[in-house]
RNA sequence: GGCCCCAUAGUCUAGUGGCCUAGGACAUCAGGUUCUCAUCCUGAAGACCCGGAUUCGAAUUCCGGUGGGGUCACCA
């Protein structure tokens, strides 16, 4: 069987979602590793929470976290297209389809009837569901359709049945249909609800495993009940665990710092992001931490990974991103990440050229955002002890250019820190603001005597 | 609340009946290296949700609780 994965995201955020990250990449690994192809299709059927430009954004960074995808809207690829606002055709069509073969229904209430008869329901202590009123009582849907009138269609869903499926995480899951409503399936603006267009879609872009969040576990009945009623080969479903906010609720935007930009923006690295990621749930089969992502797809199996959801906890990812700083980029790959995180600060650029310095600061920065308070004077420096300033450029002074070295300049400073009974820290404020950072000798040795002075 | 999913340290996890006096990583704490801060090294503390059952033996199987989560829209 040829594996084909996909993710379906929505452009009603700002950006791609962290667990759209999550999701994306065990879709990728698991087509990757069985030589298949991973799809993006866009799910772009709710125009109210549509947001401008947000397609764009989740496909840059998709491709920015190297989740490279083979087919998409903006590539394209054998069942184009692949948003879904552009298939609207296919939905009715089928829709129609289950119309006539008894499993679906229009209905013609208004909000404002729902609302009410939602209200008596919960009232009255019920469940909430559609009454099916208009199953029961419209006969004439074709004419009232044909004057204009307002309509959606309805899933009629069976009234008492076990409705079973496999999830390749979870085993059996059985949902009895009295849970179900009769979903809407198309909505009153022709456009497919979720469950419509994922069925279809899935089905004509030969989706072979559904591998999304468990909070879709609930509704997927209703998805089994469509591939049957189509008469389709059910795909194979995996419900992956809901990452978390620190207080065990769903992941959210209030809560985390949740969209991809937001972890560029802040030098996290890709790839450390993507190592992170992939030990949520699952682990590498030697308890290894640190691993690539070609490595990740030839051990990972969708059969591993854990079900419980876990706490999405940054503390880890920053350790882990630091680790990718000193010990995983090569020099060069450093450099060039971080010229282009600072490519618009000039007040940095020149620092990054300098392998020494580089050096120096890679032990002690876990994002490449902590690279700049490194090697930048702090603006709100606290005033300097006049004296021993005086002093320490008098020292400095006779230091020449040609053996300004670090152990001449630790020299300096050590005799006067005893001459005045002070610290290093007190002299490291004069020339970086802050009483602590690179190792001082060192640091200006590679800065030079110039700019050293400049910083007095 | 109904239904569904889940349950090993603060966090991520290993563990599929005896190798577990439960292993690793992050975080924490202590010590060492050191010109600050780090890096690095060493060490410490810290967990099988509870109760039954099965078994010679259970973190591991079963049942029941409890707890957490998800879901119950013309949102995905």
């Amino acid at each position: 069987m040829v594996v084909r994965t996909r993710i379906a995201p929505s452009p009603t955020g700002q950006d791609l979602h962290v667990g759209n990250i999550y999701t994306g990449l065990l879709n990728y690994a698991y087509a990757k590793k069985h030589n298949g192809q991973f799809i993006i299709r866009v799910e772009d059927t709710d125009r109210e929470r549509y947001v401008e430009g947000s397609e764009e954004r989740i496909l840059t960074s998709l491709k920015k976290f190297g989740l490279n995808y083979d087919e998409g809207p903006d590539i394209g690829g054998n069942f184009a297209p692949y948003r879904q606002s552009e298939r609207l055709e296919i939905y009715t069509n089928y829709a129609k389809e289950l119309i006539s073969k008894g499993h679906a229904y229009y209905c013609f209430c208004t909000k404002e009837r729902l609302d009410e008869l939602r209200k008596k329901q919960t009232e009255n202590g019920e469940k909430t569901r559609y009454d099916r009123f208009c199953l029961n009582n419209v006969e004439d849907s074709d004419t009232r359709i044909k004057n204009g009138e307002k309509h959606v269609v309805r899933l009629k869903v069976p009234d008492d049945e076990k409705i079973k499926f496999n999830d390749l995480i979870r085993g059996e899951i059985v949902i009895d249909s009295i849970e179900l409503d009769d979903q809407v399936l198309l909505k009153s603006d022709g456009f497919p609800t979720y469950h419509l267009g994922v069925v279809i879609d899935d089905h004509l872009m030969e989706i072979s495993h559904i591998i999304r969040a468990e909070e879709w576990i609930s509704s997927t009945p209703k998805h089994v009940l469509l591939y049957r009623y189509f008469g389709w080969e059910e795909p194979v479903f995996a419900h992956l665990p809901l990452l978390r906010n620190s207080d065990h609720s769903k992941l959210s935007k209030r809560k985390n710092p949740v969209w991809a930009s937001w972890y560029i923006e802040n030098g996290y690295l890709p790839e450390a992001m993507i190592n992170f990621l992939a030990l949520l749930g699952w682990s590498h089969p030697e308890e290894k931490e640190i691993f690539s992502l070609d490595e990740f797809i030839k051990f990972f199996d969708l059969k591993d990974v854990h079900p419980a959801g876990p706490i999405f906890d940054l503390t880890k990812l920053e350790w882990m991103n630091g680790v990718y700083i000193r010990e995983v980029l090569t020099e060069d790959d450093l450099k060039e990440r971080l010229f282009i995180f600072y490519r618009n600060d000039v007040k940095v650029s020149h620092y990054i050229e300098n392998s020494r310095i580089l050096n120096l600061a890679k032990t002690r920065m876990n994002t490449l955002l902590e690279f700049k308070n490194l090697v930048v004077k702090s603006e709100n420096a606290a005033t300097p002890n006049e004296i021993l300033k005086q002093d320490l450029k008098i020292e400095l002074e006779k230091i020449s250019k040609d053996e300004w070295h670090a152990n001449k300049i630790f020299s300096v400073f050590k005799n006067l820190a005893e001459k005045h009974k002070i610290k290093m820290p007190a002299i490291y404020e004069i020339f970086t603001g802050k009483k602590q950072g690179l190792p001082l000798p060192d640091f200006l040795e590679a800065i030079g005597r110039d700019e050293s002075f400049n910083r007095i």
